[in-house]
DNA sequence: GAGAATTGCGAGAGCGTTCTCGCAAACCGT
DNA sequence: ACGGTTTGCGAGAACGCTCTCGCAATTCTC
């Protein structure tokens, strides 16, 4: 009843009355062969419902196959759902397998993720890291040559590939576009992963991107005419009770911002949830401009303005740049898509 | 410069001056061994930066400590994404790692999925099937014996440890909310795959869940006092496109909906965005009520009522389960987590 | 202090593959 | 018909690890 073993090469090479080796040979296509064994062999094998076994396969020939994919955060995040799909979609394409974890933002958890990727053996590793400047453990030593795409966000030292999106520039753009409608009082919620509650100055911000969007809306509020009349910054750890906590004091505060520029969609949930339960109507009393955009943001009453990344494109390139390093091309390239605005309903126009 | 090979067994077996089944023994803990030379070849295989090989440990232990989601969907379904951050986490927590592959609800991409997971040679699966019907692909022989966890959805024949949630229930309960609050000219919104367009005639369902939906409203419909004026049923291929027309046919019909029932997501996004453009008013003019919570159905204005799932849990016990069954407890359970009703302000009170 | 029990460790097989090597058979040209 | 090339395939090693077996050294028992 239980044939609970599997059947393995051997056992198809004795039912083809032939070597280990010619269905190594007729299965996996290399080698000189005659095609009429391949046949009879491939016969053989279904007959027995043979599968391979990948483990083995991978041992004896040192690829598996599968790239390691280190990434901050769970699907719940707009980006990162995306963003893993479009991966997984794309190595599957090229023939490979993905195997993932998540840090949490939390570099002790990155290393072990690290290590359990390479003791698994993976071919190459797509990471983003959780930090700009602590990466002592992804040197190539330590990674065993191993290639490694890093997207999202930058390492201090670029050592890898490196795949980013123009924060930077889309940040600025957004600034100009709210006041060009009128806004000249701003609030900005940057929501920074390790900081207690929130604070008005700015921490040390240990992600390039999010620093980028900062630095993009600084740019954007300097160069802005007319200057805004106020400007209030709020660094915020990225909970909800934190955010709640911080879009209350926002709004709370003398000069209350008539639009806010939140960094991310948990941030952006915030100011709607607070706005609602305050009455304050999106789009009219309060406007809001976001990063990364997504079906709801679109679909709510009003839509919701984001910056949107080209995240499936993101994704797609990281698979297809790892690929080319892991079949030999290593060549280290720092690569930036492009973002833009959308401009939806929820940005009022002033006057 | 580069130290290309890896540190293997052998390297610490000879640098640690022991053979090399004491170095498997000081580190994988088991057989007997002194406690002094367990230090010792901790702090060589250290100092040599030594990484078991998974794969080899795998092949010869026969155990992946690897189990295999073969899940439908991309990760931007409300369902779907909770789901395998619950399963990847509770996974990592009793020292599994997870393969993830998708199937797009398509029969053959399953199938394919499924070998190569067995080709890797998981310890146990976890599916969400494609099918009710079609899973010749799905006999223990044809998956080796391997443990294996329906989620989600039943098979026609409980063959596996299933668990699902108690849809019908809360479908119907969703009914007679709305009825309560006056509601008389009821429409519903089931998302079929393999459908074309929208039809309202309900169609062959091959996902349980949804065809549990779909019975829970009717229940509702039958019980409800008083008796609903007119009841209105689309079934709806899962597109944007689609939905939007089966929406707007909604709408457009003699006696429109008071309020819509969507049996996903993607459908109620449709509502909200059809309507927006119409300028019609959600929880005003129309109501709502949907499958699955999510953050942001929370945080819009009026917030959108819905069919809470238990979705981590289900992620959790699935996992549990399947362990519990790849460590040799084989029991078939069929399991059914209670949904129930969170309601916000998308049901408006009428008369 | 002699036999019995226990402890620590090495030798070596084996997990299921791939792949190099070499050999026999078939094919070629003159 | 004969040397040379090509073709097809089998033998066997190797990938890095785990785990059983058995042997020597140590500890225990009375």
């Amino acid at each position: 009843m239980a044939t609970n073993k599997n059947v393995t090469i051997n056992d198809v090479a004795a039912a083809a009355g032939v070597s280990r080796a010619t269905v190594s040979r007729a299965l996996s296509g290399y080698g000189r062969i005659n095609q009429a064994t391949i046949d009879h062999v491939h016969k053989v094998a279904e007959g027995l419902g043979y599968k391979q076994n990948a483990l083995a396969a991978a041992l004896r020939a040192g690829k598996t196959k599968t790239i390691g994919l280190v990434v901050i955060s769970d699907f719940t995040n707009a980006f990162f759902d995306r963003a893993t799909k479009a991966i997984i979609d794309q190595a599957k394409e090229l023939g490979y397998r993905v195997l993932i974890s998540h840090t949490d933002e939390d570099v002790e958890v990155e290393k072990v993720a690290v290590d359990t990727m390479l003791s698994n053996q993976v071919d190459g590793i797509i990471l983003v890291p959780s930090s700009t400047k602590k990466h002592n453990h992804l040197t190539p030593k330590k990674l065993g040559n191993k290639p490694v795409v890093i997207i999202d966000r930058k390492l201090d030292t670029p050592r890898y590939t490196t795949i980013t999106t123009g924060d930077e520039a889309a940040a600025e753009e957004a600034v100009l576009h709210a006041v060009e409608n009128g806004h000249s009082n701003l609030g900005f919620l940057i929501a920074v992963p390790g900081i207690d509650g929130f604070t008005k100055t700015q921490p040390d911000i240990p992600i390039t991107s999010v620093q980028e969007r900062a630095d993009g809306f600084a740019a954007g509020v300097k160069v802005s005419k007319p200057k805004p009349k106020s400007v209030a910054w709020l660094y915020c750890e990225d909970t909800e009770e934190a955010a709640n906590a911080a879009v209350t004091s926002l709004l709370d505060s003398p000069k209350a911002p008539s639009i806010i520029f939140t960094s991310n969609n948990d941030m952006l949930l915030a100011v709607l949830k607070v706005a609602g339960d305050r009455g304050i109507k999106i789009g009219k009393d309060l406007s809001v401009i976001s990063f990364d955009d997504s079906p709801w943001a679109a679909a709510m009453v009003p839509g919701i303005t984001v910056v949107a990344r080209p995240v499936e494109d993101l994704g797609h390139l990281a698979v297809t740049e790892l690929v080319s390093a892991i079949e030999g091309k290593p060549n280290h390239r720092q690569i930036v898509l492009p973002a833009h605005l959308i401009k939806r309903g929820s940005v009022a126009k002033l006057k």
